[in-house]
DNA sequence: TTTATACATGAACATGTTTTCATGTATATG
DNA sequence: CATATACATGAAAACATGTTCATGTATAAA
């Protein structure tokens, strides 16, 4: 049986509400009473009952964090840097996954409520059209930062990537390694991370006179096979792309090996560069030019600013919506 | 605010108790009034509160997962099948990490204690020694699965690999590859998944009369750098392993970069085969031989284990510690 | 001496649910 | 008709904690 604030309370002839309060670190208890609690406790391996607690106080100490899927490299790495905050905060954790299916993310949203979380950091999945359940959200009180992939026209801190930017360098530096002829292979197509990469591709062809050609660009769906599409995109000799900007890191490797397969040379026929600087960057061969985005960092941006919100702390407007600047790695398969 | 029963009640003029034994399909409630609580709960956007109704059942409806880390692609597959069992038993889980640090680990163990998790599926760090940690959970009555890296001397239930065998099979097809001097690189001594490959690598040997040379054999920290460990190990010419069994796909990886910068060819001077046939394997170049390590089957294995001890349902002798058996997948680096 | 004030503590209630025990009604059995 | 039984429901306790309110003591101020 595990021992309660009674138990202590019992053992020293004083009152529960004393021990709550010495082990709560209460001014009105005096520091010897507080010392010879805590020895007590200490002694009878005494566990706060966060769940007795919660009830009470209406906190859980636990946030919630929802994102696709947990088995991708930048997720994995962002919710290491969450964890690192929320740890050091004396919270937990409640980790879910959409598995890019808005069904389940509108599940898990409703477990989370359940679970009485105080805060959620959520990226929406790909196949996310309307956001009633983020109104739900407020509804309820609970605060939440839209992270990477965030949701239109609420107010609520958000940490994403200057994807636009990113895109723009990414192109930019293909240009000026005088490819003529750059395709873009794009995300999927709901989300704003794909339009942003999408925007920043077309700007950068923009400012350089280069012309827009509707059939060098392609969005994606995650599930889905994308060697066909590659395929389609580099098989006519006569007007083959010299050049490709993707998605993320993932897509650039599928297009590499593919590539390779077609028997095109990489960089030599077409240069690649990915998303995300992910540890697959150095494995390919070759090595992948990639635009860096920041995971740890940014989880941990977002966690702070969760807190922040719980913690009803003001937040510096310019802090409200970050944006990682992203630099391009350059490597073998651009040189 | 909230909805909780009482409002349920007071709008349908019941008592509580009748709400919630309604909600929970109670034999001694009409079916009438089953349906015109339900019908009310969904009218009211009802959420049942976990924190509360776990303060009365002393059930959390939670399990924990404590992990080395989640960003290694075997142990966020294992999460992912875990969690895929967990939803479907209406159970939600809390995923701590121990950075495969002996502290952390303690400490996540205490936080999960302090959740009141129900169960706890768990693998150890590299760097645990000793096993009290565990005791704790059994004192606290916590029921736990170990898994993948198991500790030894529990009457709990286990789900590994078969690394033994798997070590075997990585071997023997180097040997039947026609190959000499086989080397291994080995993972954290500590850890009985490292022993039992390696045990399966000398079994292999002694079984086709192999010499063994205790100079083929490194083990290596996980954060340690194992370029220099790499090209010692092949710097001499005269004494060159011809081929390599690693741990992990990753060390695998790791050693074919490198030996491909020290201009060695993979695999017609040194064969290499890894372990994990993860998705690094058709990524590197030449595509990685490795030995298969099921993260999904073996994590939904788990949680099933840990629900049936939850539920103290009988659980068969021979399904208390499930080995899952290895095949190797072939692949250019090793033909 | 009386009154105010600070301080340390305890009693009791609140949190939202589940569950035990009690209760009342309707039907079946003797 | 009296009693037993099944059934549907309500009242209240229980879970472990936090918190409000009350209380008593000791010290300071008038």
């Amino acid at each position: 049986m595990a021992i309660t604030i009674k138990d202590i309370a019992t053992a020293l002839k004083i009152s529960p509400s004393t021990v709550s309060r010495a082990l709560n670190d209460h001014p009105n208890i005096s520091e010897d009473t507080k010392k010879l609690v805590s020895a007590k406790a200490k002694e009878l391996k005494y566990q706060t009952n966060f769940i007795a607690a919660g009830l009470r106080t209406k906190r859980s100490n636990s946030i919630g964090i929802l994102v696709p899927h947990i088995t991708s490299n930048f997720f994995a790495s962002a919710i290491d840097g969450i964890q690192k905050i929320v740890s050091d905060n004396g919270y937990y954790t409640i980790i879910c996954q959409s598995n890019e299916n808005y069904h389940d993310e509108l599940d898990q949203i409703k477990s989370l409520l359940s679970c009485k979380v105080e805060g959620v950091i959520l990226s929406i999945s790909s196949d996310t059209k309307d956001f009633e359940h983020l109104e739900t959200l407020q509804a309820y009180d609970v605060p939440f930062v839209l992270f990477d992939r965030i949701a239109p026209g609420f107010d609520t801190p958000t940490v994403e990537a200057n994807d636009f930017t990113g895109g723009f360098q990414a192109v930019e530096h293909l240009i000026k390694r005088g490819r003529k002829k750059i395709a873009h292979l794009g995300g999927p197509g709901l989300l704003g991370i794909s339009k942003s990469r999408y925007e920043g591709y077309l700007e950068a062809l923009r400012t350089y006179d280069y012309e827009i050609n509707e059939d060098f660009v392609v969005f994606t769906d995650p599930d889905q096979k994308h060697d066909a599409i590659i395929e389609k995109m580099f098989e006519n000799p006569k007007n083959r792309p010299d050049a490709l900007f993707t998605f993320s890191d993932e897509l650039a490797v599928e297009a590499i090996l593919k590539l390779k397969k077609m028997g095109l040379t990489v960089p030599r026929e077409v240069s690649v560069v990915g998303f995300g600087n992910s540890n697959l960057c150095e494995i390919v061969e070759p090595n992948l030019t990639s635009v860096t985005h920041e995971p740890i960092e940014m989880g941990e941006a977002a966690a702070e600013l969760l807190f922040k919100v719980i913690q009803k702390r003001h937040i510096p407007p310019h802090q409200l919506h970050m944006k990682f600047d992203s630099r391009v790695v350059i490597r073998d398969s651009s040189r």
